[in-house]
DNA sequence: CACCAGGCAAGTA
DNA sequence: TACTTGCATGGT
């Protein structure tokens, strides 16, 4: 077996199921990715109960909001008027390319619609693949600063690795496989946040410390 | 008070 | 190509 499953082992065997991504609908995990661009979930969740409470959380509905709306409503997901433009954009795309409809991509090859989402201006990798599989249901590994750290951090990836490199490694090594993608980065995520901090700590208890000392 | 959070684009050299 | 900076709220 693969580092890459073991590692997986011993975090799923530690953590259980993660239930990610958090969202009642494929549209609000979209928009869910763009609105959590280097910002706390907590924050992203606050904005989205207001997208709600103002009967705007669906694609037309959010379209047809002004910049300076969208913002005061998101405005707790911070970055609020970059992030509204960037959210605009992806809207409009959704416009364009699926009448409002994200379901109507999900026979794309997986690529090439990759390459056009990563087109929308707001929208970069980790957005990108967080869409394709968690809104899509697409087979893409999706890479964060967490994996960056956990995996430079237990030498598994020398540092400074970019996105594709780190993404590749995950790729090449792992069956193509939409629900292991999902609860993989997951995993990562919630190691990082509660073990792998970015000032150090906590290694006693971490979930990867029994699979990295065999 | 400082630091961090499920990034990205634009500007600079 | 490889850095640097702006964007901003809310929790610890």
């Amino acid at each position: 077996m693969s580092v890459f499953m073991k590692m997986y082992d011993a975090m799923y065997a530690s953590l259980g199921p993660s239930h990610w991504w958090p969202g009642d609908t494929p549209f609000e995990i979209a928009i869910g990715a763009i609105l959590t661009q280097n910002t706390n979930w907590k924050n992203v969740e606050k904005a989205i109960a207001n997208l709600k409470a103002a009967d705007s959380l669906d694609p037309e509905a959010m379209h047809a909001l002004s910049l300076e709306e969208l913002a005061e409503l998101i405005r707790p997901a911070g970055y609020y008027n970059i992030k509204a433009k960037r959210v605009h954009n992806f809207l409009d795309f959704l416009k364009h390319e699926s009448d409002f409809n994200l379901d109507n991509l999900k026979h794309r090859e997986l690529n090439s619609l990759r390459s056009q989402i990563l087109g929308i201006n707001g929208v970069g990798p980790e957005t990108a693949d967080c869409i394709l599989l968690y809104a899509l249901d697409y087979p893409i590994f999706v890479v964060d600063a967490y994996t960056q750290r956990v995996m430079s951090r237990h030498g598994l990836a020398y540092e400074g690795i970019d996105y594709h490199g780190l993404q590749e490694l995950f790729m090449d090594a792992l069956p193509e496989n939409v629900a292991l993608y999902n609860e993989y980065h997951a995993l990562i995520v919630r190691v990082g946040k509660d073990w792998c901090k970015k000032k150090a700590g906590l290694c006693a208890t971490c979930p990867l410390k029994s699979f990295l000392d065999q």
